[in-house]
DNA sequence: ATAAATTTGTGCGTATGTATC
DNA sequence: GGATACATACGCACAAATTTA
């Protein structure tokens, strides 16, 4: 006789409510790794139904693995290598790998995530969006657990939506460095650029300058807020920016663009007596720039830099700069990793306040 | 009725019959994928078996994953992503991620692992063989494809060898990067390290030192045979080894030890007149020393140190030293994984023949 | 738009085979 | 050998979803 007329079972088969019955014993430790559970015709008086029911809970939580079967002898409850240890892997993306703030960010990535049993699995974009997508598809494969990202020329349009989607659909937690896309929702770690700009242009206020020019990268959101806070220095100082003064490149020929354009302003003849740069490695081609033209540094024109890179005291003039926080902010975006995945949380933020440390390119000795 | 007895079917259930001819179909692509399957009712008549019988194969092949069923409609054949993906990673160890040499090498591995499809786990020991043990123990769990590794302080027992079996046992192609572990059969890529020691000598003797200092670290592989090399050459050009010109340091105390090393050599009645360092953070220690000790560089001491690295350059002094190939290592350390990958090799050995490049530390200005 | 047919889903009962203790 | 437990197999009934007449 069929009974579904009987109770109110609106929706759970029989064969569901043994399944979920037995997945209780195995969660809550009442039947331990390699116990005998109920012998399937206990369990079929136990819940008054026919062995085949049974049988067919068994078989499900033969195929999860959760149970293993011996003919004759009994159902065992399986043992699964500790919570699937495979979800162990952070991705981690940045720009570079091995040049200028990277390896420091990375080391500090590096450092809290091993130190919490994590593994990194590291790829670089070289400032190529399609590295990006092609690395973003690739984890999507690899079951990780996180993903920390240096959005890659973040000013643009965000093709990889789609693919932060089904991360975040597949629970995979995303940290993002330096910059965010917008369309992502997801933790951050930044450096408030802005202010940044800000104080590199306040600086060489300060010490006088007023025909100040300010190279900046357009395809990234570091760019344009590190160009926002050298805008405010000049409007809050009250100095008039004319529009050439401030020039704008892309990461297409990287190393070419700067210099032409360093080039230009300073042949201008009201030329600059100052340069705030996007960078640390355009400030070193602005610096190639201005000795090429025969000008003295800091004497002639004055140069701040960005980043307090290596490259901001390897060359020959140590150059004033805007520090980032490096190795910081990659423990940081490391912790914010862990916690996330320890306690489920989905929106950390933290921005720093960066400082300025002054060197000779602008004056000091 | 059961007929088992009726015919000679020693081994093979019914069902599973059954489950092997839907295989069959699917394997050779009878049924394609999204297509539909004969209906229970058919696979019933057609076998001449109960309806059951055709369900539990279904259920099997369910679980498999090869077919998926929707009630009211049929059972159909499930489009599976072809060959899993997941083993397209390749786990890198070395002694440093963010310092030295290592950046270079990263970068090599990096670019050529990134070109074929595979993604890159990182990590460093530190110079700790307990922190290889957990990333070599992760990597298990993890389903890597490769290892590339940098033993960490070689010339002591490999205490690892049962985790290397155990990758090997798994069919982790492994390739070994600067040095060696004797015990665990694999690829190498390595420099040639007696030979650089040996250069960095006669490159001093030729000079017309006569009391040269060796540093060299004790507990790799490399430091050894730098040391051997350096032996070599005196012997060769027939200058007595005084047993205290050679000074040997381990890694605990990695900066502290080389630095007291040389100020002892210096304070000797017979003061080298050179030093050959084990490599160009020795070097750098080294060139402190003698700084401190108020002697000239390269006029009353001369120094070589070893890798060529950015430290090399980077000091108020740039040191002779060995070059190392760094990013060109990774590069084919990386593409000897490929090929191990690809045509299931397992023991590729390139050795790197090393060449010095002498700058202002041995007089050279 | 409805009814009928088809197909899978859930469930019961029964019988026999085979491995273990 | 006997008891127990899982494995295989058949038959039947009704439910639910989908397609077709």
């Amino acid at each position: 006789m069929f009974e579904q007329t009987n109770e109110n079972k609106l929706e759970e088969p029989k064969y569901e409510m043994v399944k979920q019955h037995v997945m209780q014993l195995l969660k809550q430790d009442i039947i331990r790794f390699g116990e005998k559970l109920p012998s399937e015709h206990e369990l079929m008086s136990q819940f008054n139904v026919s062995r085949n029911t049974i049988r067919q809970a068994f078989s499900e939580l033969t195929s999860l693995g959760l149970i293993y079967k011996e003919q004759g002898k009994g159902t065992y409850s399986k043992f699964v290598p500790k919570s699937r240890n495979s979800k162990k892997i952070v991705a981690v993306i940045t720009t570079y790998i091995s040049d200028y703030i990277f390896p420091d960010i990375i080391f500090g990535i590096e450092e809290v995530l091993s130190g919490e049993g994590y593994s990194m699995l590291l790829s670089n974009t070289n400032n190529n969006k399609d590295k990006e997508t092609q690395f973003l598809n690739n984890i999507i494969e690899h079951d990780v657990a996180g993903l920390i990202i240096e959005p890659t020329r973040s000013a643009l349009a965000n093709i990889n939506q789609p693919i932060f989607d089904e991360l975040i659909r597949k629970g995979v937690k995303i940290v993002f460095i330096n910059a965010t896309y917008d369309d992502v929702p997801a933790s951050s770690v930044l450096l408030d650029d802005e202010r940044g700009g800000f104080l590199a242009a306040e600086h060489l206020i300060r010490l006088g300058h007023t025909r100040i020019a300010g190279i900046f990268k357009k395809d990234d959101i570091q760019g344009l807020k590190r160009r926002k806070g050298f805008v405010a220095a000049m409007k809050q100082y009250k100095l008039p920016i004319e529009i050439n003064q401030i020039v704008e490149y892309e990461t297409t020929n990287e190393h070419i663009h700067p210099y032409i354009l360093a080039k230009t302003l300073l042949s201008q003849p009201d030329r600059p007596t100052a340069f705030v740069c996007y960078n640390d490695n355009v400030a070193a081609i602005v610096v190639q720039a201005i000795r090429d033209r025969g000008l003295s540094i800091p004497e002639s024109v004055a140069v701040v830099g960005f980043d307090d890179s290596k490259r901001s005291i390897d060359g020959s003039i140590k150059l004033t700069s805007v520090i980032h926080p490096k190795i910081e902010m990659g423990r940081r975006a490391a912790s914010f990793m862990i916690e996330m995945l320890d306690n489920q949380l989905d929106d950390l933020q933290f921005v720093y306040r960066p400082e300025l440390i002054i060197r000779e390119s602008t004056g000091v000795t």
